[in-house]
DNA sequence: GCCGTTTTCGGCCCGACTGTTTTCAGTCG
């Protein structure tokens, strides 16, 4: 029973709670989908934690839900959610997962036609809406058939939401769209939110802000975008489009006088707004997208409106809070004290220790692109102190360990001469260096004689459970070299979820024996996850954000990892590559 | 059903848009 079923379980019991009587059990409904969103948080599994009788430290985790977990632990299933979804086919639920459907629109529509088989739900549906059937009935017509059509059409394809991309991807279609929007000389201004502005590692859509006293003016220049698919919705203040590749893209529109209301709106998250909203309320006073309503010495409620996102932060009584921290994971509370942490920055970084230059080591796995010269040039123009190299261990397959050696000794000849020549960087002599199968490096102690130190990382036999991968990684990490361990969850955003390791007792060993996690910040990576950067640092491990550079090009993508080192409350002291260079030596050699 | 810098009881975000409606329900973020 994985977090994702679980979460999928108690979105079901919202939904048949909605279904039964929306009112009568509204916070009911709330609970669960609480419930749900903080469960699909977790950088743990929630059958770990009722092992370890901790589900009562999940958020949103009360007596009763607690009770129902253990419940479903230990027998697979939940006789209250029985009862409780009883009365809605199976039928429903593939469809809540369509955009465009709802609880009650789900159900009425399974209801009315019986359908019974969560299997052909959707094709079931389709096939009826294709002869007209949905149409004449009451509370539908001609156009929500159609619809209904187009809905189950764009999720067969994956369009709109259902498709996340990473975000150098968006940040480029966002880009153009921005570009384009501040042709219109009404447009004051125009600005990329959502999950873009709070980094998140991938990007279900994109939220765009235009400031305009002519709203009409810019909705309609926007949804005549030429790289548009079709207009989704159009209003008075707001509107969406998809984009031809299946991107969705919403707009709203406020005055510049509100602009900063709507940019702290569209910023978001969800539950971020809604723990300030019920702040405001606390305080008397009702938060929107328009400003902040408050009542007056006469009794009469007026509209505050606030130009910067600072002074309405300021007006609610807290500091202004980064957007990578908005995910409401208790930001809220510390702006309100004024306690929030000063977070690490781009400028913090004097160092890069993950790079791959082209020079011929005859590697396990790929070679850069690019000399160690053109690499250090790079390195100096982004103003670092000191660059790593860490091309892959020499093939071992192909080589005896006298080659070995002789590769290293060369490489390091290599280096030693780039340290003497370069007067403006500070050159530090790595490897990357795979974590075989059984935990053992696969090159020997003499080789280490040749470097200052390692990275180490998982390349192979990814599906090892759990407790043998800790085993291995922790075995790799124990050799007195390895000092970092490389995209510690072997994750590649869209394409695989990375190994399961016993984050404890990773985070035990790397804080006794002073090693650290690395933050890869190759966009197709972003790992370590920022919600387990949160954890290793509550922990005090050290962490290091490292491009992982196959190309002089890629090492522009350290923002990438910054970001995701911000979404996990990183201060400058977290991070080891904001040291200066005699500091952190010191340290790959503690 | 959860939760606490007014509370262990009494709260629980707010507004936009669409389609099918003559005033609103459903969905979305």
């Amino acid at each position: 029973m994985s977090n994702k079923d679980i979460a999928r379980i108690f979105r079901n019991v919202a939904a048949a709670y909605t279904i039964r009587d929306e009112k009568k059990f509204r916070f009911q409904i709330i609970a669960y989908q609480k419930a749900a969103d903080a469960i699909m948080q977790l950088t743990t599994e929630a059958f770990a934690l009722y092992k370890d009788g901790k589900l009562d430290t999940i958020p949103g985790v009360g007596p009763t839900i607690k009770t129902h977990l253990i419940e479903l632990f230990t027998t697979g299933k939940v006789k209250h959610f029985t009862d409780v979804t009883k009365e809605v086919s199976e039928a429903v639920f593939p469809l809540l997962e369509v955009p465009g459907f709802g609880p009650k629109k789900a159900y009425r529509l399974v209801t009315e036609f019986k359908l019974k088989n969560s299997k052909t739900v959707l094709s079931d549906l389709e096939n009826l809406a294709k002869k007209g059937k949905i149409a004449p009935l009451v509370g539908f017509g001609e156009k929500s058939q159609a619809d209904i059509l187009r809905f189950l059409g764009e999720y067969k394809d994956k369009k709109g939401k259902l498709t996340r991309v990473v975000l150098p991807y968006a940040f480029d279609a966002a880009e153009k769209i921005l570009t384009y929007l501040k042709k219109l000389p009404t447009v004051t201004e125009a600005v990329a939110l959502g999950s873009l502005r709070r980094m998140k590692s991938t990007i279900g859509d994109i939220d765009i802000a235009v400031a305009s006293n002519k709203p009409h003016e810019a909705i309609s220049y926007f949804t005549s975008y030429p790289l548009k698919e079709r207009i989704i919705e159009k209003g008075d203040i707001s509107a969406s489009i998809l984009l031809i590749g299946g991107m969705q893209v919403d707009l709203m529109v406020q005055p510049k006088s509100a602009f900063g209301s709507l940019l702290q709106h569209f910023t978001g998250s969800k539950n971020h707004n809604i723990k300030l909203r019920e702040h405001a309320l606390k305080l008397g006073m009702s938060l929107s997208e328009k400003g902040i309503k408050q009542q007056m010495v006469n009794g009469k409620w007026q509209m505050v409106n606030y130009d910067t996102e600072e002074k309405l932060y300021k007006a609610l009584g807290m500091t202004w809070i980064p957007p990578e921290m908005r995910e409401d994971t208790g930001e809220v509370e510390l702006a309100i004290k004024n306690k929030l942490p000063k977070l690490v920055t781009l400028s913090d970084i004097k160092g890069d220790l993950h790079i791959h230059s082209n020079y011929p080591i005859e590697p396990s796995h790929d070679l850069g692109n690019n000399t160690m010269e053109a690499m250090l040039k790079k390195a100096e123009n982004l103003g670092y102190e000191y660059l790593g190299f860490s091309e892959h261990n020499p093939s071992v397959s192909m080589h005896t360990k006298n080659a070995i050696y002789s590769i290293l000794a060369r490489r390091k000849d290599k280096i030693e001469q780039l340290k003497s020549s370069n007067k403006n960087i500070r050159v530090i002599n790595l490897l990357e260096t795979d974590i075989l199968a059984n935990g053992d490096l696969p090159i020997d102690d003499k080789c280490f004689e040749y470097l200052d130190a390692t990275l180490v990382s998982i390349h192979s036999v990814l599906s090892t459970n759990k407790e043998d991968m800790t085993k291995r990684v922790l075995a790799g990490l124990s050799h007195p070299k390895a000092k970092i361990l490389s995209h510690p969850t072997g994750r590649l955003l869209n394409q695989r979820p990375g190994y399961e390791l016993d984050w404890e007792k990773i985070f035990d060993f790397c804080l006794k024996h002073h090693k650290a996690l690395e933050i890869n910040a190759s966009p197709l990576r972003l790992d370590l996850p920022d919600t387990l950067v949160k954890d290793a640092i509550q922990k005090g491990v050290k962490l290091v954000i490292d491009t992982d550079s196959h190309d002089a090009q890629h090492m522009d993508m350290m923002q990438y990892g910054v970001s995701v080192a911000r979404r996990g409350w990183a201060k400058k002291s977290d991070i080891l590559t904001t040291l200066s260079y005699n500091e952190f030596v010191t340290w790959l050699k503690s």
